[in-house]
DNA sequence: TACGCAATGCGTAGCCCATACGCAAACTGG
DNA sequence: CCAGTTTGCGTATGGGCTACGCATTGCGTA
């Protein structure tokens, strides 16, 4: 693995962006990065992000832990593969779109639905994206805002806060989803009833009084996604009145 | 440690909310509660969140790692007083402040200078917020909004989606300070040059040529967050007014 | 065909980590 | 002074990551 020094860079970029040599003089490889990466994100996916170690990868792909080594440098590199590889391509559209609110929509609702399908993303994600799969979605975003007076400052100040948004909604939603096994906001709500003491939290107390942790009747669990989300598009569509004004 | 049942909460929550026998017999106490997340929130603070092992905090404690399991569950009660204990109070101001969005702003800017001290807040938060510490923050945001026509929902859906805005700005911009030792924004912004391929990432490439990775030459690191802010914030001032014509 | 180079698979071993268990130490009320 | 209680902590176990080096396998070439 310690071929070139190339950069100072994780290596897994290295490969990500095609600096590799062409190699082809030794033994067949009975593993790949594909299959590698493949496996680490549906062991993740299944068992939660804690339950991946090399030992567990390594059983799942029927090869010895010591192998994996040969393809990926550690696991920190591993997991940059995967946040490479997992989102999938972003979704297409045009570079200036006409509707910009409903290509961000529609960006937003498909990472929302990348993010709940993978959740581990989110825990994984700390340093800014630097792979070709992420910054496919980032120029995507950038994209849907490309018919709008918006300079790029604003526009990237624009795609920054859906993204912030989505992902916060993303892990509210899992860690509710993930853990007790039936009426998973119930137990919460409960709890909250219990320890809201109205001296104390006064405001708190009456949002829980208000049934606001309650599972909403007649709505299902993206309903607050979205209308968070609008909320925070009304936003933006002011500061893009303001700027078509200017 | 395994004293009284109590409930299946993590015990950390007994002890947080009060659930505590008076016991005033044995040995002295040499080592206080207080005192071990005190030193965890500081290693936390001088080394990352890697960096915090139960042999690592003993040592700058003085003590055996074992003896950390007397006053503490395990690691993850830890950190879940390390969760309360950090933020410490959330700004005052009374049950409907007439200005909503000044006291909502400087909610979300103490805040974010809070995850700038501690960057390994966002990393932990996982599940939703049970602890007083975290929770008196929740009430000081309801309460911000107190004075305005919105309904119980959809003041904890603003209050949401300003947390998730913050906690995103907070990770973006510790994970650009933390890194390298200079000149940090700009080894970014000079990899985004070299690999934003016009062809493959249009946008991002025109983006990342009109500076917007550059470091801003007359503004502060938190002149990014502010705009974001006020975008926000400006969805929710629609929100409002609309809610008060209703 | 036979040889050597190149690249892979992987066994061993070292270090760090969390923590169950049980005993020794220290203090207090009677 | 003793019994009871609580704390401090030594030992040991199981798991994790990974540096290192050797055996294995295939290709190119003579």
């Amino acid at each position: 693995m310690p071929d070139d020094n190339e950069d100072e860079l994780p290596h897994a970029l290295n490969v990500l962006w095609g600096r590799t040599k062409p190699k082809g003089r030794g033994r067949t490889p009975a593993l790949s990065l594909e299959r590698i990466v493949a496996a680490a994100i549906a062991l993740a996916d299944e068992e939660g992000l804690a339950a991946l170690s090399m030992a567990r990868l390594a059983e799942r792909l029927g090869c010895a832990p010591m192998s994996l080594y040969r393809h990926v440098d550690g696991k920190d590199d591993l997991q940059l593969f995967m946040l490479d590889a997992a989102p999938g391509p972003p979704p297409e559209f045009g570079a200036a779109p006409a509707d910009w609110r409903g290509s961000l929509t529609r960006w937003a609702v498909e990472l929302f639905g990348v993010y709940l399908r993978h959740p581990w993303i989110v825990q994984l994600v700390s340093s800014p994206p630097m792979d070709p799969g992420q910054l496919a979605w980032l120029d995507a975003a950038l994209r849907a805002l490309g018919g709008t007076p918006l300079g790029w400052r604003a526009r990237f100040s624009v795609v920054m806060l859906v993204l912030h948004y989505v992902r916060g909604a993303a892990q509210l939603s899992s860690s509710k989803t993930a853990e007790p096994e039936e009426g998973s906001d119930g137990a919460y709500a409960a709890l909250l009833t219990e320890l809201a003491d109205p001296d104390r939290f006064p405001a708190l107390a009456r949002a829980v009084e208000a049934g606001v942790f309650a599972p909403q009747p007649g709505a299902g669990p993206d309903d607050d996604f979205h209308a968070g989300l609008d909320h925070l598009l009304d936003g933006v569509e002011v500061a893009i009145e303001r700027a078509a004004r200017a």
